[in-house]
DNA sequence: GTCTTTCCTGATCGAATGTTCAGGGAAACA
DNA sequence: TGTTTCCCTGAACATTCGATCAGGAAAGAC
């Protein structure tokens, strides 16, 4: 019987990958169990078969999305090895863009939850983000100090990237309505605003 | 009888605060009207006394956000009216700086609007967006004709200032938890950045 | 064959949601 | 003094929320 295969993937799979969507778009507390399992074509009752609960469910979506996004980016860093820190800096930076570009649920994801101090950021802060984000802010501190980076608080810097590799694709809907532009900047266009941004 | 003086304001425009708050910090959907009149400390059908359906809270929340945000941008403008448009822009970008700084949760309701194609996201465009951002992307697609700003899409440009100006006060609870830093960064050191991706 | 495990559904729970409505009480106007 | 207007409350409405539970169907183990 292949009934339960009829879309992509597991159902299990496929639950993550509406929840994802909804939490990306209405947030934690908006999104509804019973809207996800009608995205799927499930029981509600399934979600909590899967996950134990709605915030289980939630930890699986950051999870899951974590998981290949930092695969990739450890596979970027090795590929620059022997480059200089800015290169090094660019080569991820060029990644975060291309992520953000192919799914900006990533960055709707994380500004919705960055923005109040819950027991679910400390969380995504403590398995996720800290991780990474140390790294990154540590190579900046050490361009800046070889004065190969522009000076200035790394925090900053890095989360400035962040925000420009983000808002133009999570913001999509909002610019569509503005300028009728349907289709969102390439990728080479946001990497060249970083450039500059970290260009001493 | 003073009783209902008892806290700054009248009850009208304490809602609007409360709910600009609830509304920031966990988006429309995940707003509840008890939570906000809780907050207020007032009885929850009030809220819908003063505004008719917890639409049009959001709705007033948004123009009592953008009424005292573009009167402030006007006298930005009218301030550097002599000036050439890079310093105008800069004037504008410094403006954004301060009220992102001031009040982060423009940002967030911005950001948390901007992702989903809505039907609040469709009033916010053409009731407020609309005359502010196309005035100031005019204003960078003439300073790139004078070649005295960076070429490339004006609309990413612009929203690259707006998500620089925003993210690190608007993400400020995550930075904190990750940094253990309490003060956001200072409001110059954002232009500082703003000021380098205008720059041709 | 039977037994066991895994995946899934439907019914149901108490609590919370936005909205409606009747009416109380204070101030303003006559 | 009466009366109207403006704020505001509490009770109630139907709907939806996350979560629990009993049990069915399918697949694998033996």
């Amino acid at each position: 019987m292949k009934a339960r295969t009829r879309a992509a993937g597991t159902a299990r799979s496929r639950i993550i990958r509406a929840a994802r969507a909804r939490f990306a778009s209405v947030g934690f507390e908006g999104a509804s169990t019973r809207q996800i399992a009608e995205d799927v074509g499930v029981a509600q009752s399934l979600l909590l078969y899967h996950f134990a609960s709605k915030e289980s469910l939630w930890k699986a979506v950051m999870d899951d999305l974590f998981v290949s996004a930092r695969a990739r980016l450890d596979e970027a860093e090795r590929a620059s090895r022997d480059a200089t820190i800015p290169e090094r800096l660019m080569a991820v930076a060029r990644l975060i863009v291309q992520l953000a570009a192919e799914q900006p649920d990533i960055h709707r994801l994380m500004t919705i939850e960055g923005r109040s101090e819950s027991d679910r950021l400390r969380w995504l802060v403590e398995r996720h983000l800290r991780p990474i984000h140390e790294k990154y802010i540590t190579w900046i501190r050490r361009g800046q100090r070889a004065r190969l980076i522009r000076s200035g608080d790394p925090v900053l810097l890095y989360y400035s990237i962040l925000a420009i590799a983000g808002t133009t694709y999570s913001l999509a809907p909002e610019i569509k309505l503005l300028t009728g532009t349907t289709s969102p900047p390439a990728p080479a266009a946001v990497e060249a605003l970083i450039r500059s941004l970290l260009q001493i």
